[in-house]
DNA sequence: ATTTTTATTTTGCATAGCGCAAAATAATCA
DNA sequence: TGATTATTTTGCGCTATGCAAAATAAAAAT
């Protein structure tokens, strides 16, 4: 794989990523170096195939050496993620801007470890010579799933729908089934990622994450770097609410339901009439109240400036949640600090784009000096 | 001034801080570079008179080339720091090991700003003549006062009690009294500084300080860097408080002491029969259990090592949280992950330390790279 | 049509920082 | 006294990058 280990080469991705297609004046501009250090560092990338020069649409009619814009190449690396849903596996394979190339699910019936990550790597071989891709352009596979990490680094703890499941290495126990570098973060971690790397939060270095899924989950990303601490149990979100009502997961919407005589096992199972129905409605409206609590607690807190709103709630109670979070006009009485953004995530229908991300980010993203 | 600004030789500087004097070998694998680097960079800054060695107690009988230790100058540069309470106005002279070489006081009749920064400037002067010290062995001066930082990068909210003050800018509004680079951050995130850099929190690098004054105020050390986010309103525990109860400051400890019978403006006045008193001892049970909730809180979102428990609410009342914390089994029903370790601030005594921290902080450390 | 002006990019040169390997050093051990 | 050992230093070379001058390609002026 062709890696990008340089600091500044890394600096020049990341904000590529971030900024889309600049002309070298910027990126000399943006990145503090001289433009004869651009030149050297982006005629390298060129050559490797990282970087392609775009035509400039706005440059025309002005005086000068006619600048040309660098951005990053699609093709230059791609990217597989495998997300294990309690009951069901997905794959998929994502070129270097998180575009979906191609993806596979597959009911899980034999939940066994083995048997899960043995079909996982087939689907993502299977995918790769489906598209015709050059196995070595891979700069790794993502693994993400629902789960509280543990102390240990590098572990994930089993979730109680995989109770069965060992804490799992990701070098050590992952890697034998993919064969390219494995990365492993849980599924709130990763999705934070994919807005980072591919979605809404591109542009945005600071923000936190809250992930609504069957759990509730969450993320802090410091100067465009994920803020795992080290033993990244840092951002817990679910964890805040207080114990006098239930927290607002979608586990809690599902006892919900089932109290008011609807049963279901899965979020995305619950019809839209229902959605829209009275009984859903109020437990939005609790939590809403509730998220708002934690929106001020982050704001205390990490301060950032945007709150992601992102999971697998579903469109019509994660956009109406959003909304009216952002309509507010303060979190709390003394709240004398200014409102942050709050934004609705992109990638969240797709979870695996979520451990797509991974590989993208430790590969090619870098912590900018303090 | 002698100023550090390679990147090696911060992470050297700030290693030598944090370990206290260690032998080359040792530098070479904590910063992962080679030997060879190593003897460039203490050579370096022993000519430059930051380094020095010291004689290794422990190294003696052992075979192979004796190994001497390395450790930091305590002469290697001095730093100066204001401190305003409110009604008095405390300033310092430390030298680089945070031990405090002189100090002075002076109660604030005219509280107008350029009064009270021409009374410290000339203080610093009178001290720094009285030390005998060079004049340009300084790295800065800084300044501390309670007050919540604003939106605007580089000011201060102005306190209540200062209410006339201006939003101030360290650079343009205080470096003309000082005559040497002026840095400013408000008492809580000051006192954190002092911790990290001279007190008991040397070794750690993750770690959040609740600083328990007459507000409540906080900061978050992540990496041995204090985080700040670009807003400076990060880590500000005192606004996360439930308003179901008044929040366990020192203001009010002070309003129940006064509501009990007992007046007094300044937390130094209460008497200790007073503080072992059952007002007082009431007052802390459920300062307690607020504290308890907000280390929750802030295990859920930095999760960091460990607490540091400071502040001027003096030594009986802050040991005893400090102590009672600790001995906790866990923070919360579902609390899962370890218990952090609760330390108890070794500088908080003399605020005008924290302050003297800041150009120490700012001029020698580094941000290690994730 | 040619020259000038302008903004951008590239080239040449110099230097700092650091890794690697070999040498030097100062102690203990045989 | 010489061998062994752990630590530190020296010599060499490479890489990354800053600086200044040159080259480039367009518009604007002549």
């Amino acid at each position: 794989m062709n890696t990008i280990t340089k600091q500044n080469e890394r600096r020049l991705v990341t904000l590529l990523r971030s900024k889309g297609p600049i002309t070298r004046m910027q990126i000399s501009e943006l990145l503090s170096v001289q433009p004869s250090t651009v030149t050297r560092l982006v005629n390298d990338l060129f050559m490797r195939d990282i970087l392609e020069e775009v035509a400039d649409p706005e440059r025309s009619g002005r005086r000068g050496f006619p600048s040309k814009l660098v951005g990053l190449r699609a093709d230059s690396f791609y990217s597989a993620g495998v997300f294990v849903d309690p009951g069901t596996l997905f794959t998929c394979i994502v070129d270097s801007h998180g575009k979906l190339l191609s993806e596979e699910s597959r009911l899980i019936v034999d939940r066994n470890f083995e048997s899960v990550f043995g079909h996982a790597g087939r689907m993502i071989d299977r995918q790769i010579l489906d598209l015709g891709l050059n196995r070595n352009a891979f700069i790794g596979c993502g693994i993400s799933y629902p789960g509280q990490h543990t102390n240990k680094p590098g572990k994930v703890l089993r979730t109680t729908y995989l109770a069965e499941w060992p804490d799992i290495d990701a070098r050590t126990d992952l890697e034998p089934f993919f064969d390219m570098p494995v990365h492993q973060l849980n599924d709130a971690k990763s999705a934070c990622l994919a807005e980072l790397l591919f979605g809404i939060c591109k542009p945005i270095h600071n923000f936190c994450y809250i992930w609504l899924s069957y759990g509730i989950g969450g993320a802090a990303v410091i100067r465009q770097n994920l803020y795992l601490g080290e033993r990244m149990v840092t951002a817990e979100f679910g964890g805040l609410f207080p114990k006098s009502q239930p927290r607002p997961s979608g586990q809690d919407l599902l006892d919900t339901l089932a109290q008011a005589g609807h049963s279901f096992t899965r979020l995305e199972d619950i019809p839209d009439a229902l959605l829209s129905g009275p009984v859903v409605q109020a437990w939005v409206d609790r939590a809403i109240g509730q998220l708002r609590w934690l929106s001020l607690v982050i704001m205390r807190t990490f301060a950032p400036e945007a709150i992601v709103i992102g999971g697998r709630l579903g469109d019509p109670i994660l956009d109406r949640i959003c909304q009216e979070l952002g309509q507010m006009e303060t979190l709390g009485e003394d709240y004398a600090i200014g409102m942050p953004a709050f934004l609705r995530a992109e990638t969240d229908h797709k979870p695996q784009l979520g451990a797509a991300a991974l590989p993208v980010y430790f590969g090619t993203s870098i912590a900018e000096p303090a």
